[in-house]
DNA sequence: GTGCTATTCTAACACACGTTAGCTAATGGC
DNA sequence: GCCATTAGCTAACGTGTGTTAGAATAGCAC
C-alpha cells in the first residue's frame, strides 16, 4: 500500500474546504462534484482520487465541523482555572462556542443546512459527535448545578437544547463588523445566566421568596429525551 | 379568465403541502417535481397547472409557513388580556411560536433547511415577512421594557436573535410522546425571564447591587445589525 | 345528455450529474 | 537521468431533471 505524499494532504483538504463553501450554498443535491472540484481548482473525476464519492466527502465536511468545534470549546474550558465559577465557565463555553462556530463558518452552515438531506446511514454516523458535544455541555451544566450554583427545578436536557439551538444560530446571522463576538457571548451569557427580566422587587413582609407562577411548575417536568 | 374551480385549491392545497414535506428531507435541489407530484398523486407535468414552477412552488411553502406562523403568534397574544404582564407576554409569545412551528412543522423545516439554497431573490423577497416577524417580536421585548419590567442594559435586538433561534431549533428535536409543548414552553420562558443561576445571596452590607461583571459590560454593546 | 372549461396525463426535449477507466503529467527516491 | 508511484485529466457511460405542448379525462352548468 503505497504511502501518499505531502501534496495530497494539501489537495485533500483543498478540497474538502471547498466541499464545505459549496455544500453549504448549495445543500446536498445541490452540490455536483463539478462544482466542488473547480471551486478547489480541479477536475471533478480528480475528486475521487481523495474521496471515494459524494457521500464520503459530505461525512468528512460534517465530521470535521463538529469536531473543530468541539475541540475549540474544550481547549478554552481546561485553560481556566480550577477555581473558575460555574458563571464563568457557562460564559467561556458560550464565547468560545460562537467563536468556533464563526471560526468554522462554511463548516457550521453547511452542517446546518444539509445535515437533514444525507443519507440516512451518514446521518447517523455523524449524529454520534453531535450527541458526544451535546454531553459535554449536559455535563458543564450538571457541573454547576452540582456546585450549587444552579437554580435546581431546571431541566438541564431542554436547557441545554435550548441554549444550543441559539448560539449555533448565530452562524447564520452573524456578520463582522457589527457586534463583536465578545459583545454577542456576554449578552447571550447575561440572559441564559441572569434572564431578561428585571429582578422582581423584594417586599419586606415576603422575605426574598417569589410567588409561585405556571412557569415554575414547568421547569420540574421530565426531560425530552 | 377562467375562474379555477374548488378542486382546483383542493389539489393546490395538496401539492403545497406535498411539496413542504419533500423539501423538508430533500432539500432544494434535491426535490425533484416528480417525487412532489408522486406524494401529491398527481404526475409531475400537473404540478405546472397550479404553479409556473419549481422557484413559485419553494417560494409558496416559504412564505405559507412563516406566515402561519406570525398569525398564531399573534393571535396568542391578541387574546391575552389587556392587564397582562410583561412576563406573562412573554411566555404567551414563546408557547405560542413553539405550539405554532411544531404544528407547521413540515413547512418550519423545509424553511430552516431550504432557505439558504434558494435563488437569491426568492430568498431577498422571503426576507420581508421574516423580517417583519422578527420586528414583532423586538416591539413585544420594547413594550416589555418600556413598562419598567426589563432589565434597562440588555440589548434587545441580539436577545431576539438568541430566543428566536433557541426557539425555531425545538421543531428540529422535538418528539410528540416526550416533553409537552407546555411543558417545553415553560422551561424555556423561565431560562429566557429568569436564567439559569441560583439568584446570587444578598448580604446585607452591600444591599440589593451585584456587583459588576464582564458580562454586564457587554450588555450596552450596539445592536448587531 | 351535451358542450364547455377545468384539470390531469403523457411523451419528449434539452440539459445535467456522479462516476469510471484509461491516459497523462508530476513528483520523489535512487 | 531513470523509474515507480502519486496525482490529476479526460471522455464517456448510465441515469436523472425541469419543463412543455398537446392529448385525454373530469367536472359542472344547462
Amino acid at each position: 500500500m503505497a504511502v501518499k505524499g505531502a501534496k495530497s494532504s494539501i489537495s485533500q483538504r483543498r478540497v474538502l474546504d471547498a466541499a464545505a463553501r459549496i455544500f453549504r450554498d448549495s445543500g446536498y443535491a445541490g452540490t455536483t462534484m463539478r462544482a466542488v472540484a473547480d471551486e478547489a481548482g480541479l477536475q471533478a473525476g480528480s475528486l475521487y482520487y481523495h474521496y471515494k464519492g459524494k457521500d464520503e466527502l459530505i461525512s468528512a465536511v460534517l465530521d470535521s465541523g463538529v469536531s473543530q468545534v468541539a475541540t475549540l470549546v474544550k481547549d478554552a474550558l481546561a485553560a481556566l482555572p480550577a477555581t473558575a465559577t460555574g458563571r464563568q465557565r457557562i460564559e467561556t463555553a458560550i464565547e468560545a462556542h460562537i467563536a468556533a462556530i464563526i471560526a468554522v463558518g462554511d463548516y457550521t452552515l453547511a452542517t446546518r443546512r444539509v445535515f437533514g438531506q444525507v443519507p440516512q446511514a451518514i446521518r447517523t454516523r455523524h449524529m454520534r459527535l453531535r450527541d458526544a458535544y451535546g454531553a459535554f455541555w449536559d455535563q458543564l451544566f450538571e457541573d454547576v448545578r452540582a456546585a450549587g450554583e444552579m437554580r435546581p427545578d431546571a431541566d438541564l436536557k431542554l436547557c441545554r437544547l435550548f441554549v444550543l439551538g441559539a448560539l449555533n444560530w448565530t452562524a447564520e446571522w452573524y456578520k463582522p463588523g457589527a457586534a463583536s463576538i465578545h459583545d454577542i457571548a456576554g449578552t447571550f451569557g447575561t440572559l441564559v445566566l441572569d434572564g431578561l427580566l428585571q429582578p422582581a422587587p423584594q417586599p419586606a413582609s415576603r422575605g426574598r421568596a417569589r410567588a409561585p407562577r405556571g412557569s415554575d411548575h414547568a421547569l420540574l417536568s421530565t426531560a425530552a429525551r
